[in-house]
DNA sequence: CTGATAATGTAATTAAACTACATTTTTGAT
DNA sequence: ATCAAAAATGTAGTTTAATTACATTATCAG
């Protein structure tokens, strides 16, 4: 029995398309074959049969089988299965075949795929205990700032604010360093800064959570584990999140990182219960006569 | 041969929990049963048998296989391979026994998981004709201005301009409907506004499109189909998103229009190729002195 | 070159899905 | 209420497909 045996035994999941990628090289030379079949299109492998593979390959059905326990799976059927879980968890695998044809990706193929496998992989990572001990945090603190720089950072630390204002919460948000450095010092023992920063390395966040620190507010990080950063917060939110490497793409961390806040922001939103219906309530009423409408709009969001 | 039997042979995909839960109400007493046990605890019907499901709900294999063929399907093992898919593309399927179990949802499963399904939705309506019509018009535009009001659509604006400003476009984003107006004022016949609103009812917007299109600029908009918005704009990327009722839960539709952004950028980054390469590595020398390491991380994005 | 090990295939077995037909239940008409 | 027809359901048998056991072939190391 191997570990992934093991695992798969257990129910943890084996991300089945990675794990065949990362053991075509060590494959004997018709398990080999059989993986080319199955990444050439990945899709149709989890409509066909043991038979049907063999006798497209030119290999025995037990090599088949053996293909699949190569990957950890108990055999043919359990393979299949995961390949379905997988092959609808990542966009990205459906029909390459269709990718090749033309000299350049399907966008929204590529940027909604890269989303949602980063997606997937920061929902793993995420640690419900940090989130709860963040959230509340946030939710007992007298004021809180949330400082980014360099412009995706930027714009999850002011969406971080427009989103805790909404429950009452007294938030800003700066991405300027000499306004957060100021703003930090300004700050006692009720006050949270939230740093947010996929590489936790901007000289400034580091700085101005030290600040507060050491003025008794309570630092927290959203960023990436080990980081200079997570040696100045009281709580970090970790995850070590994957790059696509196609540079024309933008880096789909930073909409990660909202989703994080989202979980945050609705926490908080429950830990305060009706008193933030009341302030949505307003939100809304204050909008509504601008829009003469009352159905289930984002309206001001 | 059904509707659904005939888009299965076709290769389109049922929704099969979607199809599920719309038919069945009008199930035989025995599928019900099934049908009750399948949705129980969808995961664990894609790793059981007919027999082990005949023998839990306490009726025949057959019909087990039979309420296979009431949900489209060709028999059981096309059910689960169907289920299988679609049990991995919305994370909120997954164990709903977890959820009732306490009170309230898991945060971060509601969130990740709504978020997860408007993507899909996005993806789906997401013409990519228009979609090249827009970055076609940005790559060519003098200079491209991203409007936004709200809160959430103006960050969407905001990281719109810092994404194009990368690849080199004279991008612009701003959030007070005074600027905007006065600078849309300033534009002409090579110049391009966008302008972002989940609602596409705000009067500011209305009137910067209106304004900046009367001397003679193309105007965008990334909006809801048939709103106002639409009506000033000579291109219109429309997406009709579903809200979560979940009050506490903020809004995905902002996050899914950042994504639909960096689709736009990711694409004229592509139009214009080298050119951007090299101002994406000055960018990057401009920052690498900051953090003193060169790996693929999303410095400055 | 030889022996051991690994890889692979053939043939048989087992498991699971599925079909055909019988039985039971439900429905609608009188 | 009764009866016939239709629908639902189950039993038993058949078929399909996955899997195992064992034989054969290929490869590697000494």
């Amino acid at each position: 029995m191997t570990e992934e045996q093991a695992a798969a035994k257990a129910g943890r999941p084996i991300d089945i398309i990675l794990k065949l990628r990362n053991v075509v090289d060590s494959l004997s030379a018709s398990e080999k074959q059989v993986a080319a079949f199955i990444l050439d299109d990945l899709e149709r492998a989890t409509l066909t049969t043991v038979s049907g593979i063999s006798e497209a390959v030119g290999v025995s059905e037990p090599t088949v089988i053996r293909f699949c326990r190569s990957l950890g799976c108990e055999g043919f059927k359990d393979f299949k299965i995961r390949l379905a879980r997988n092959l609808a968890v990542s966009l990205q695998y459906i029909n390459p075949k269709a990718r090749a044809a033309n000299d350049r990706p399907a966008f929204s193929d590529l940027v909604f795929s890269s989303l949602v496998d980063t997606l997937k992989v920061a929902r793993d990572q995420l640690d419900a205990e940090i989130v709860d001990k963040a959230a509340k945090a946030i939710d007992s603190a007298r004021q809180v700032a949330f400082y980014g720089v360099g412009g995706g950072s930027s714009i999850v630390a002011q969406d971080a604010a427009n989103r805790f204002f909404r429950f009452g919460v007294m938030a800003t948000a700066h991405s300027d360093g000499y306004l957060q450095r100021m703003q930090a010092s300004t700050f006692g023992e009720e006050d949270v800064v939230v740093a947010i920063s996929a590489t936790g390395r901007p000289q400034e966040l580091i700085d101005s959570l030290t600040i507060a620190k050491q003025y008794g507010a309570t630092t927290l990080a959203l960023t990436k584990p080990g980081s200079p950063l997570t040696k100045v917060s009281d709580v970090v939110i970790e995850l070590n999140l994957p790059e696509h490497p196609e540079i024309f793409k933008p880096t789909a961390t930073r909409l990660v990182f909202l989703c994080v806040i989202d979980v945050l922001a609705t926490q908080v939103g429950y830990m305060r219960g009706e008193e933030v219906r009341e302030t949505l309530r307003r939100i809304r009423s204050s909008l509504s006569s601008l829009h003469e409408t009352i159905d289930p709009q984002p309206i001001g969001d």
